[in-house]
DNA sequence: TTGAAAGCGCTAACAA
DNA sequence: TTGTTAGCGCTTTCAA
């Protein structure tokens, strides 16, 4: 009925506990004779060993490893997070470890005495948590934020050059009258995003107008207003650069519900390529795509080599991303 | 550098472990003067409490419930898995606590004794695990299964009658010829919604035909042999249901590189209305949609509120469904 | 090959 | 209001 322990078994199988420990640690040295007996009592009683105990005595944590994700705003609901998270899954499924989800803005740990590792998806609000993982030396890995300043390891993309591929883009496509909506700045890879449409700008000697430029936070709803703002303007743009997909299907939307042709009047960009985003595109979005999975999978592989202690822990790798053209950018005559 | 704990807090502040422990715990019974010192001694040291050693003494498990999702192939990568995990993630996250994914065939057991109640993605092949927790008196619920003989709560869709529902509304368009491609039998979800076909076939008195049932496994690849075979009869179905988008999909993929027109020639009705599916149909795709998200957030408020004692353990919610209509059906003439 | 016993870091009586 | 201390369930010496 309730739950069993370790002295139980033992007093079942008419042994000590030591050789019941023994026998569940799979340890050699148990005659076959208690070893069978210990099973059967195991069995009799399922007796499943007490993680939290096990952890205590041994030292050892078990086979867990923990993913912090930010909490902002409907982070649960971004295809960014659900990406990394299946990643994570997948690699984990195929270790066989547990996983333990946390979710923070900082305020709360991460049960770090039960893990043995922990992967971040970004830092952002949670700096005071990567460095406590770092001083208490476990390892760690943080996706999608690139740092040379930390001794962790990461995986990201190159949100910089692959931002500036989308701007070349549309300059060849012969635009130079080029907007962008921009991500939520809390994260680096907005920051990073519209640094690459400036570079690009400035390479190619277009200038770069302030009023070009339209705040957004990566959502939907931030949009709205914004591409309204753009089509508005006395000399709107001729193209939009939206640092996320959502964002720039809703600019389609909008340019379309106020009679602006796409890619006619406006051609439109986005980043990540987001099927749920593009199932609900009124028109097939460019965009670029970014292996938010894989780099997922990869986050986990590296945490586990380095627990396994099979590799150092600062290995940093940049995967690369693609433009995927689809029909919501044209050149201009 | 290394991980404090409750001994070198103390000393540190110069108070017994009792007082680290009762400031830690928010009791009152410590002076302002003693907590202050204990206070800055945890700051100053980093120290964190080893959840792993509160459960144990306070036999409390600190704020983390489970999550077990079937290790069927590719599970990770099915929009079931993903969007009930999505739903219980943002229902704990509004909870603030934590979740301890498991993912198993039923060869590995959930660290039990780290999580205050167990949320199971389905039961397949978890059947004994779903016993042990129920002994355990962990409060537990089961998503998307349905069953009165086990004293847990669940929250499920009515897969039977919504594919009741699916089968008469092409009946109604005027179709009898209608095949069905099944999910995998291993889930009571597969066999609910073969049901719902017969049934509704019975209650408009058209004849079933062994034929016409193709026995496939929820996934694309599934699809298209059996869709291949329903083509090629003499008499080929003019309508087909299939149990899952993802096969409803490759049904009408097969079909158009075969020259069969959809909805033309043959209507086809898909099942969970799966965004990632439908953005890579070629034709916008008639379905059922059932509320995942929604079930998953449900298990997990119920969870919570048995925990938390606010209501016993047998609670049981069917969730509608609702049937979406596109384009990937016609009335016959 | 076994068992006794000392912890692991913490909570919760109980005593002071 | 504090400190002392006995466990929580387990692992791991150390002896036998």
């Amino acid at each position: 009925m309730s739950i069993k322990n370790i002295r139980d078994v033992a007093r079942e199988a008419g042994v000590s506990i030591a050789t019941v420990s023994r026998v569940v640690n799979k340890q050699t040295s148990v005659k076959k004779y208690n070893k069978d007996k210990v099973e059967l009592a195991i069995k009799k009683l399922k007796f499943r060993p007490n993680v939290s105990a096990q952890r205590m005595a041994s030292k050892r944590n078990n086979n867990t490893i923990g993913l912090i994700i930010p909490r902002y705003t409907n982070i649960f609901h971004s295809f960014y997070a659900l990406q990394l998270l299946q990643g994570v899954g997948v690699a984990v499924e195929r270790m066989k470890m547990d996983l333990l989800v946390h979710i923070t803005n900082g305020d709360t740990f991460l049960n770090i005495s039960s893990v043995e590792g922990v992967i971040f998806a970004d830092i952002v609000g949670n700096e005071e948590q990567v460095d406590y993982v770092i001083e208490a030396g476990l390892p760690c890995v943080i996706m999608n934020y690139y740092t040379k300043d930390l001794p962790v390891s990461c995986t990201a993309i190159d949100n910089f050059n692959a931002s500036m591929d989308a701007v070349n883009y549309l300059i060849k496509l012969g635009h130079s009258k080029i907007a962008t909506i921009t991500g939520d700045f809390k994260t680096q890879v907005a920051i990073d995003r519209l640094n690459g449409y400036l570079i690009a700008l400035e390479k190619h000697k277009i200038e770069k107008k302030k009023d070009y430029i339209k705040y957004g936070d990566f959502e939907r709803e931030s949009a709205r207003d914004l591409t309204k703002e753009l089509i508005r303007m006395k000399m709107p743009p001729t193209a939009i650069f939206a640092a996320s997909d959502e964002m720039a299907v809703e600019a389609i939307r909008v340019c379309l519900e106020n009679g602006v042709s796409v890619p006619g009047d406006i051609s439109i960009i986005g980043f990540d390529d987001n099927p749920l985003a593009l199932n609900y595109s009124p028109i097939p979005l460019t965009t670029i795509r970014q292996p938010l999975h894989k780099m997922a999978v990869m986050a986990t592989k590296i945490l586990n080599d380095v627990i396994q202690k099979k590799i150092r822990a600062n290995k940093r790798i940049i995967l690369p991303t693609e433009l995927v053209e689809r029909g919501s950018c044209r050149a201009l005559d």
